[in-house]
DNA sequence: CCAAATTGGTTTCATTTGTAACCATCGAAA
DNA sequence: TTTCGATGGTTACAAATGAAACCAATTTGG
């Protein structure tokens, strides 16, 4: 065996890590993106994917927006308590289930989603904008390719 | 104008979206990952950072630390007092500005860190395998370009 | 020289988060 | 039916986090 590689001096580069630099990556995008909603409606992150999620989906329980938004339960329970105090969701028992409340949002919830929505578009748009062609493919790409082998476990 | 695109139902798919996408992937990846110091030693996060900077600088100050590892300085304080606290790390004033400090591990920290060296580097050698050649060149194109185009705001 | 602004680092306090316990309801099995 | 385990969702408590105040030492500009 050669020795340059057998006895490599057992260290590990942090910034070539691919966990810390994935991490570092999102923590950095999603801060500059939660600017926007907490700015325009004082929304936390769980508040804001509640939002959006209801905003997509039109209604839903609890249960599935943990599940479409990658959430804990107590996080989506405490979002969806924010979001009602300021009645931009309103809660439906189900018919069958008596556990089971139906979200769906007002008029106002509905308002404050519209006006994210572009607002969220134009960062990504802006975002990927920086990038060229290919390493935009490339992002996507990769990106998926991990969700997927992450998935498979 | 056509309206097709035009009035597109102003919907934004969060599935798609790709800040929540890559801050999923990174918390799923992180989560996954600190499982192996957490379970190995009892270890948080910036714990973990803090060990890692130190493992392959040799000597720090808090500050530097902070930047090398992106931690704002109270987490950085908070795991140095930590790793004091283990004997795993040691302070030394500095000679000439009083209110610096370099740290260094003691041969405790350093035991745990050429411990914790090989882990890392196996799983991501792992989560890497589970993806093609061409992706894996992908993932990491698409991290450094987005990485570039955060830093030249 | 000296006051003011800056820097390295810690501490305090309020907010956010995660874990676990919990309550109510439901479905399956006995 | 009754009981027991799962499920939807909330709450309580402890730990982690961030912002801002803080302390001490240092630099800068008059």
């Amino acid at each position: 065996m050669t020795s340059e590689t057998a006895n490599a001096p057992e260290i590990l580069e942090l910034e070539s890590f691919l966990p810390y630099r994935l991490y570092r990556l999102a923590d950095a995008v999603s801060r500059e993106f939660s600017k926007i909603y907490r700015d325009r409606h004082g929304l936390t992150r769980p508040e804001w994917r509640t939002l959006s999620g209801l905003g997509q989906r039109g209604r839903m329980t609890a249960t599935e927006l943990g599940e479409q938004s990658a959430m804990h339960k107590t996080k989506v329970s405490r979002a969806v308590a924010e979001l009602e105090r300021r009645r931009w969701l309103v809660r439906t028992p189900d018919e069958n289930d008596r556990r089971v409340e139906h979200l769906t949002l007002t008029n106002a919830g509905l308002a404050a989603y519209r006006e994210m929505v572009p607002l969220a578009q134009s960062f990504e748009r802006e975002l990927l904008a920086k990038l060229g062609v290919d390493e935009r493919a490339a992002i996507v790409r990769g990106v998926a390719a991990l969700e997927r082998a992450l998935e498979a476990k």
